[in-house]
DNA sequence: TTCTATAGGAACCTTATGGTTACTTTGTAC
DNA sequence: GTACAAAGTAACCATAAGGTTCCTATAGAA
C-alpha cells in the first residue's frame, strides 16, 4: 500500500501502453479511426466485447483524454463517440504497431 | 475452454503488444538496447523486479525471438542475454512509444 | 397498456499476472 | 568441510483484469 512515486513509470513508453494497453482497447481506436460510433455500433461490430468492458474501456480512453463522448438528450438514449485531438496524434503508433505485428507473425511462421 | 482461432488476434497491433506488453519487459528491452546483461546484472539495476518475474520475462522474450540466451557452462553459472536481429527491429517502436509517452504526459499536465 | 430500443449500472465470479519465500546445484576459496 | 556465488525452480498468495447476468429509465409504437 505504498504512495505512488512522483512518477509512476520507469519509462515514459510505458504511458503510452498504459493508454492503450488492455484487451479490447487497440480494435476500439482501430473503428473510431474510420469516423464517429455510438454505443449499439460497437456492440454489433464487436459482439465478442462485453457492454461492461466496452463502457469500461470508453471511460478510460475518454478520461485519458484520446476519445470524446457526447450524449443526446433524447429517448431511447444516443451517445457518439470519436477520437479527440490527442487521440489523432496516436496513429503514427497506431499504424507502427500494426506493422510490426504483420512483420513478426509472418516472421514467427 | 475454447480452441484458439486460427489467427488469435483481431488486429496485427495485438501480436506487438502481446511481445512487449507485461509490466517489465518494456524496462528489460531498454537495458538490452544497451547492450548485452548478465541475469545478476539485471538484479542489481532493477531491484524492483523480482528473480521470478525477470526469468518470466526474459523467458518470454525468448520464446518470442525477441532476445537470444547464452549460457557459460561455468560455475558459478553465468547466462547472458541480448538482443536478437528481431528484436533491433523494434528499435523504432520502442522509440516511438517513449516519444508518445513524453508528449502525452506532458498534454495531461 | 404493454413492448421495444438504447446506454448503462450492480453484483458477482473466473482467470491472468505479479510477488514472496524457501530451496537447489556445484565448483572454488577459506 | 563449510560457506559462498549465480541462476534458477517450486509452492504459494494477492491483486487486477476481464466476463456474465440481471436490473434500470423512458418516450413512442403497437
Amino acid at each position: 500500500m505504498a504512495n505512488q512515486p512522483a512518477q509512476p513509470y520507469n519509462l515514459p513508453a510505458e504511458a503510452t501502453l498504459e493508454v492503450i494497453g488492455g484487451k479490447w482497447k487497440l480494435l476500439i481506436l482501430c473503428y473510431l479511426n474510420c469516423g464517429p460510433m455510438r454505443t449499439s455500433e460497437f456492440r454489433k461490430e464487436i459482439p465478442d466485447l462485453s457492454q461492461k468492458v466496452l463502457t469500461q474501456s470508453l471511460r478510460e480512453l475518454e478520461e485519458a483524454g484520446i476519445i470524446t463522448r457526447t450524449v443526446y438528450n433524447q429517448v431511447p438514449p444516443k451517445v457518439v463517440y470519436e477520437m479527440s485531438e490527442l487521440g489523432n496524434s496516436l496513429r503514427t503508433i497506431l499504424d507502427q504497431l500494426g506493422e510490426w505485428g504483420e512483420y513478426y507473425i509472418e516472421a514467427r511462421k
